[in-house]
DNA sequence: TTGCCGCATTGATCTGGATCAAATCCGCGG
DNA sequence: CCGCGGATTTGATCCAGATCAATGCGGCAA
């Protein structure tokens, strides 16, 4: 079974022990909903494999993607009674469940995995201040160049630092995700393609020019 | 001195005399700067009275307000070594500052402060969403609305239930807040006002229609 | 191999909100 | 009371990105 790398770097053994007795390994097929915005949130997950779309709709079917869980990721820290949003898996998935019950249980006996969560709590927090910023101020070649850095940094600190992002999710979610249309991003992927500072290949991207996109970024 | 009512609600009566001995009450006139984005953070800060502008620059001046502190509210969540954030006052300002050496200390050693704290940390992040959907996909005249109810209910739990909102910030700061031109907030209130839904009033704006507000809101 | 079908790209046109440009308004110091 | 300076409103025009509309491209089931 994959470490629970993330949230549990700071237990010892035994509660290590503690923790897989509560974990419920699961999988979800491509497209499949873990949970629904609304709904009474019974279970906390913790993602050991692919990727998860999380995003918020409105009543008229406007949607934003709020975040991509990767592997490592912790689903749970933005709940009280129900989902703030919906998961849905992007490719398979795997998956560790907690019930709430056992989770606010260990939590409570457990003041350094307290400490823990709320550190990743506070950096979760740091990265949707950033993606105000990108969302309210940033134009669309921007957003889609801080995007793609954003993932390639992610995928490095799981141990696949490359120049090739892979990006698992559609076009449309990239589109969701950054406040734009499918087309503009399409568009703004074929530019940055011709003009060399991205190759764009199957699954993914490959970053040919950081020294001009770091500077977007800046 | 005014409660620290949000964060030590849990604290009994021993640990909030603990508490009242690390915080220095400070205050802060009209348009003064508690600190910086990227300076080394060095303090924590529990608002007492006045409203405090949180914002991220880019380079080149494009500013997004990333909220609004208000009286209760408790600025160093959302940081590490260093503020992710600047924080200017808007009128003046009164805060209790912690040392984050004193902060740091007193969290590690009151579990039941930190689940608190991490309880708020929980509640800004699923705010923090709520705006990501409002930047990235809804139209100017939705974001005023959402604006506006959001400020009504947040003065309404401090304890000013009014159909009057006040409204201490600028109209620039409102546009960097919902990611418009300051000349797309003053037009929609305009309409707004013309329509009958609002009143704008000195200092404000006074809620004539919430029926159909909380409608576009939905 | 063929024919879908869902994604993605590309093109043409439109438009909400940005930008540029004046007025007004208003609080305040003299 | 007057004049100044910042904030706000209002008007005219522009444009980045949305919308509308084909077309292209795999992957895969039969």
């Amino acid at each position: 079974m994959v470490r629970l790398v993330s949230v549990c770097a700071s237990l010892n053994d035994d509660e290590l022990a503690l923790l897989e007795q509560l974990a419920n390994p699961t999988h979800f097929a491509s497209g499949e909903t873990l949970f629904t915005q609304g709904a009474e949130a019974h279970c906390v997950y913790n993602v050991t494999g692919g990727v998860i779309r999380l995003y918020k709709l409105l009543s008229d079917g406007r949607r934003q993607v709020v975040g991509f869980a990767l592997p490592g990721d912790f689903l749970g820290l933005a709940m009280r009674d129900a989902y703030g949003f919906s998961a849905d898996a992007i490719g398979d998935v795997a998956v560790c469940a907690f019930s709430r019950a056992a989770y606010t249980a260990l939590v409570d006996a457990k003041p350094h995995l307290l400490k823990r969560l709320h550190e990743f709590a506070t950096h979760e927090l740091t990265l949707a201040h950033e993606q105000m910023l990108l969302l309210g101020r940033r134009t669309a070649e921007e957003k889609l160049i801080c995007f793609l850095l954003g993932m390639q940094q992610r995928w490095a600190r799981l141990g696949k630092p490359s120049v090739t992002v892979p990006l698992p999710m559609t076009r449309q979610d990239i589109a969701d995700f950054l406040g734009l249309t499918i087309e503009t991003v399409s568009r703004t992927f074929t530019r940055l393609a011709k003009e060399k500072t991205i190759l764009i290949v199957p699954g993914g991207v490959r970053v040919m020019n950081p020294e001009r996109m770091h500077a977007v970024a800046a």
